[in-house]
DNA sequence: TATTGTTATACTCTATAACTATA
DNA sequence: TATAGTTATAGAGTATAACAATA
């Protein structure tokens, strides 16, 4: 038992990146370096929210919903860059929480509009605030023209 | 049979993020922003390699080893993030195409040194090629001088 | 007792395809 | 015929736990 304990907590510290080794090309790659900051971001993502099952791309979808309410599901999901399967699950966790609800588009009826509840409103004040911090922990090394110097680069990438 | 191809084939298009849509504090989040970039990243890198089942973290173990010859397990599963089950099967694969081989460690039998096999030495100088290829095309937008700098701003990001 | 590597197992995420109900 | 959404299913990818061999 003690045994897998320290397994689990040598990993959770995720000390990723070993000074001793040779990186090789993979020093000069954007993509790699892209990857390095993602994936520091994701693993204190739902730390930083206090609750393991809201990740990045779900709290994504929420805030979508909440500054476009009435969209289409398909609409979403085109703008997250997922399958309309996997727009489906990530709406069925808000809906099944409470947050947010399906409404029968009156025009066509086949499609729902999606909008947040009462509750998901005030869910999503709440996850804003946390997001952000964790965002600005995750940026506190830069200063802030640097930050937005990064967010142009990255956008920059975007842009087709 | 049509129905299927088309949406697939809108899928792959991967047309991101929709001007319609307003993203509200996401635009703002530098982690927002890093995950579009790296998904953009990792959807064309198969395809630029030519190879669907060479991902970015296998050819990340295969530079590896090439820069770090004869290293454990243990070690090159800790410089990319991974736990000892993930670095095992990912060495499969390569042990598998013959690309790099295990080595009985003379001074400790309980491990292996991990090394390029002759197959696997011309198979990294080709990939390194596409590799950096690719990654001229992903900061394609980008000046070097830009380039430059977001590396140093993500090393940022990342140092501890 | 602790560590290296393997295996068994399970879980998350996401995709494609097939289905339904509409358009 | 095409589209919105759901469901079934499968495939990556990765983790933890348990195990064997060795330190």
């Amino acid at each position: 038992m003690a045994t897998r304990t320290k397994q689990a907590e040598k990993r959770a510290s995720l000390k990723l990146f070993d000074q001793a080794l040779d990186y090789g090309v993979l020093a000069r790659l954007t993509g790699f370096a892209l990857r390095r900051a993602s994936v520091i971001d994701f693993a204190r993502f739902s730390e930083a929210i206090g609750d393991a099952t809201i990740t990045p791309l779900r709290f994504s979808l929420l805030e979508l919903v909440g500054q476009n309410p009435g969209f289409q599901q398909v609409q979403l999901a085109d703008a997250l860059g997922l399958s309309r399967s996997a727009a489906t699950v990530t709406i069925d966790y808000w809906e099944q929480r409470g947050s947010l609800e399906r409404r029968p588009d009156p025009n066509d009826r086949r499609s729902y509009g999606i909008y947040l509840t009462r509750e998901g409103e005030t869910q999503l004040k709440r996850l804003e605030q946390l997001v952000i911090e964790h965002d600005r922990w995750l940026t506190r090394k830069l200063e802030p023209a640097e930050r937005a110097t990064l967010g142009e680069l990255l956008e920059k990438i975007c842009a087709r």
